[in-house]
DNA sequence: ATAATAGTTAAGTTTAAACTTGACTATTAT
DNA sequence: ATAATAGTCAAGTTTAAACTTAACTATTAT
């Protein structure tokens, strides 16, 4: 399954609390490199791994303008979750719907 | 923000491969703690960690029945992240075409 | 009553991954 | 041309958190 790679990359880019942070910075509008790094005390080196990440998982964008990657949000990666979260809740509430038939019959 | 303790508890939680899988194993149907440790090759210690940062998030409720503790989904995490996501999206997505009105003024 | 089973708690170990360093390239400014 | 800036890469260090052990409680089975 290739959509589950993308869940599980989804998953462990936002499972991190600095990858968070970046990502609710860039819903404010678009960030260099430098200026994520900078506020966050943190090398550009360090900001470059997490934005590599965020990226595999489709929640961020990069272009490389001269000599700065400009970074922003990849709405893909929040569309992805929304579809998971949206089929599992309905999945899970099928079976339950089809445990009460069973538990409470009539 | 009590809200964003929940998103936080939510992503850290399934931000981690064996606790995504636990997840998926309990979307199958309930488990106790001992039948999700075994085939995970996991002590029951390790496991009732995993349980409980599951718990804290919401995705997951317990109910010590005897000396066995019966885990089961709680859809209140798939809840949570759908609408974290759909918020989010309509977010950035209202933005972006605020960006473009500037950008391609007609 | 005793043994076995299921789980819990505190404390220590191990490991994955977050982070840095140093050497490098490419772009922009002086 | 040179210096400064922004970022990258490989390799090493550090740290958070995953995991275990050992001693314990509570429940079920013999």
């Amino acid at each position: 399954m290739n959509d589950h790679n993308e869940i599980e990359a989804l998953f462990f880019a936002l499972g991190e609390k600095q990858r968070r942070h970046i990502f609710f910075t860039l819903m404010e509008g678009e960030k260099t490199v430098k200026q994520l790094a900078e506020p966050m005390g943190i090398t550009l080196t360090g900001l470059g791994q997490h934005i590599k990440i965020l990226e595999e998982a489709k929640l961020v964008r990069t272009q490389k303008i001269g000599r700065e990657r400009i970074c922003t949000i990849n709405p893909e990666g929040l569309s992805t979750m929304e579809q998971f979260a949206k089929l599992h809740r309905n999945l899970w509430s099928s079976r339950f719907s089809a445990l009460r038939k069973i538990v409470e019959p009539h």
